[in-house]
RNA sequence: GGACCGGUAGUUCAGUUGGUUAGAAUGCCGGCCUGUCACGCCGGAGGUCGCGGGUUCGAGUCCCGUCCGGUCCGCCA
């Protein structure tokens, strides 16, 4: 006698005796002959009961859906007798001599076939019944294999899985920290790591020169469906290493996961620098899938007599750009252009303007516009020129700061690719590099654009003199316009970590306090190191072709950073927080 | 912090211009049938229309507030 939990059963086993557990699928109730659908690990088995075994037949009739049953019986092909052409189930069928209720069910809140789909907030509250839908099972034990092969993949390549603290301690920038009070610090606080950044660093100055972890990170920001509060990383970081090696290894264990887990051959990645990447995508994060481009028309409003676009063309932070869609000009309605007029706007652009080129022949008449009429005849054959437009086409424009233009076409142009399902191929990495180290905000300050122990590819002197001009050495993973990792070479010197620092506002005092330990570390002997850091999370919701992180995570926040299952955060007893030292705002106001 | 979409039976949804007893499918309960596989047939139960207020002779429907879920902007070094 075999025993197969919830084992798969193929044509080679006919004839062997075997006991099967898993759940009802279906409910089915037959009279004298009954056929249980067991769920099972790639889909499900059929159990036949003969009428004679009335026993079974007396028990099973008021088995209910999503019970958990014990099967015994001999695996046999289908005879003549079971032969239904239209068989949907198991290649084979169980003939089941005993049968045993292992759990009773009541009926499910929600059913849990794949032809209903449940709203997310019941889903969330009874996610244990959830997980047992298919994709969610599918999900799930891909992740699993997914996380396995990163492990061989890693192992193989010579790198340790060591741990770092998830209780440790608060940084000044980044994301907003989820604290932990301390019971035995009054009024001290832990914070749960935005990610083991600064602990893999350390690690090599410990000299553990090939470092990974499949890490949890937390970061108290608002969500998004590719954010969560809690998330996991593959943190990397190596010693001795340049750009190019990381991203050789980093690649490689990506086109091998999709050659194993997809049969998906990626190809060499393409590089692509982060100018180039704003100018033609108007994304850090370019989706390559999509053919639309951003070209760019700056030189050729400054003199129109049209302030939305002679305004940007003259400024010198500002740029007009313009996006063509082949054919949209039958593709897209005046609705639809007018949404996504409004659809721009969440980015900032106060309007898109745009050209349905009828006839290029004919500039007068020809070019369908609100606005055409400002634009001279020998700009509107300059913008046919150089978007290379045919009849039939569609220009959209963008004039404003730089920024918004960027973001509104760039935005747009992955809405269009969607909306019109222009996507080219199915997997489209690249590499983005040479990121500026600085970005400046509206209050003139600097922040950094990866973060701030990324190396520049100057001397300290010249990111001092020239800082919004300096380059760093970073590089980000993307695929199908999502980032998929991140990551830099590190500063691994003392005095350029504090030039570094210096330039972002943080004195002297506070480098100290804050990153004390890590200056010490740089100060005896830290090799040069970097490293690159993946959203798990997001490369199995890629992988899965799922539309949310949700779907790929086990028990998941929803947009309040809430569970609704197990209704966390909740309150505390009142004895828990005086041990901590805490007291709420309502406490204070009752006791002042 | 902001914009938008949604909340009606256990579940997924419909519900017209504000108008009599709020419907369908599925699930559930009872009965029949039995080689079915989203089984079939007959019958039945099942509703604080998210919550609070307002307008009205009358509100699921209109208005205000609020809570919850979702998408996005800001935010996420």
């Amino acid at each position: 006698m075999r025993s197969d939990y919830c084992g798969t059963l193929r044509a080679a086993d006919i004839g062997r005796e075997v006991t099967l557990c898993g759940w009802v699928d279906r409910r089915r109730d037959h009279g004298g002959v009954i056929f249980i659908d067991l769920r099972d690990r790639d889909g499900i088995v059929q159990v036949v009961f003969d009428p004679d075994v009335g026993e079974h037949f007396e028990r099973a009739d008021r088995v209910r859906a999503e019970y958990v049953l014990k099967v015994s019986g001999r695996v046999r092909a289908r005879s003549e007798a079971t032969v239904n052409p239209g068989m949907a189930t198991g290649e084979v069928e169980v003939y089941g001599t005993q049968l045993e209720i292992l759990s009773l069910a009541e009926p499910v809140p929600f059913q849990l076939d794949e032809y209903t789909a449940v709203g997310e907030d019941v889903r969330l509250k009874y996610r244990y019944l959830d997980l047992r839908r298919n994709e969610m099972q599918h999900n799930l034990r891909f992740r699993s294999r997914l996380t396995t092969a990163i492990r061989n993949y890693l192992d193989g390549e010579g790198f340790l899985d060591i741990e770092t603290p998830i209780l440790t301690r608060a940084t000044p920038e980044g994301a907003r920290d989820y604290l932990v009070p301390s019971r035995t610090h009054e009024g001290k606080f832990f914070a749960l790591p935005q990610s083991p950044q600064l602990f893999k660093q350390l690690l090599m100055v410990s000299g553990f020169d090939r470092y990974y972890q499949i890490a949890k990170c937390f970061r108290d920001e608002d969500l998004r469906a590719d954010r969560q509060p809690e998330f996991t990383q593959i943190d990397i970081e190596t010693s001795f290493l340049e750009e190019g090696d990381i991203m050789s290894i980093t690649e490689g264990m990506v086109r091998q996961l999709f050659q194993e887990l997809k049969g998906v051959e990626l190809g060499d990645f393409p590089r692509m620098s982060y100018g180039e990447a704003m100018e033609r995508f108007g994304s850090d994060k370019p989706d390559l899938r999509i053919p639309l481009e951003m070209v760019e028309i700056k030189d050729l409003m400054r003199e129109v007599d049209f302030k939305v676009f002679s305004g940007p063309a003259n400024d010198p932070k500002g740029r007009v750009a313009a996006l063509k869609v082949p054919g949209g000009n039958h593709k897209l309605t005046r609705k639809q252009i007018d949404d996504y007029g409004k659809f721009v706007g969440i980015y900032g652009a106060k309007g898109l303007a745009y050209i349905k080129v009828n006839d290029k022949s004919d500039l007068e008449n020809g070019l369908q516009s609100p606005i055409v009429k400002f634009l001279p005849n020998r700009t509107r054959a300059a913008i046919v020129e150089r978007m290379a437009a045919e009849n039939g086409d569609l220009i959209f424009f963008g004039a404003d700061k730089g920024r918004i233009v960027a973001e509104a076409l760039g935005a747009l142009r992955c809405k269009l690719g969607a909306d019109l399902n222009l996507y080219t191929c199915d997997w489209a990495p690249l590499w983005v590099v040479d990121f500026p180290m600085f970005e400046e905000a509206d209050d003139g300050s600097l922040t950094s654009l990866h973060h701030p122990f990324t190396a520049p590819s100057c001397a300290p002197e010249a990111l001092e003199q020239n800082p919004l001009a300096a380059l760093s050495r970073a590089y980000d993973m993307v695929l199908n316009g999502t980032e998929l990792g991140g990551g830099s070479i590190r500063i691994h010197d003392q005095v350029m970590q504090q030039t570094v620092f210096r330039i972002l506002g943080v004195d002297a005092g506070e480098q100290r306090e804050k990153f004390g330990f890590l200056l010490d570390a740089l100060k005896y002997g830290a090799p040069p190191h970097g490293g690159l850091a993946f959203g798990l999370d997001r490369l199995v919701m890629l992988m899965t072709g799922s539309d949310s992180i949700r779907d790929v995570i086990a028990f998941p926040k929803t947009q309040s950073a809430a569970c609704v299952m197990t209704d966390a955060p909740g309150a505390v007893d009142a004895k828990q927080l005086r041990e901590l030292n805490i007291r709420l705002r309502q406490q204070e106001k009752q006791i002042s």
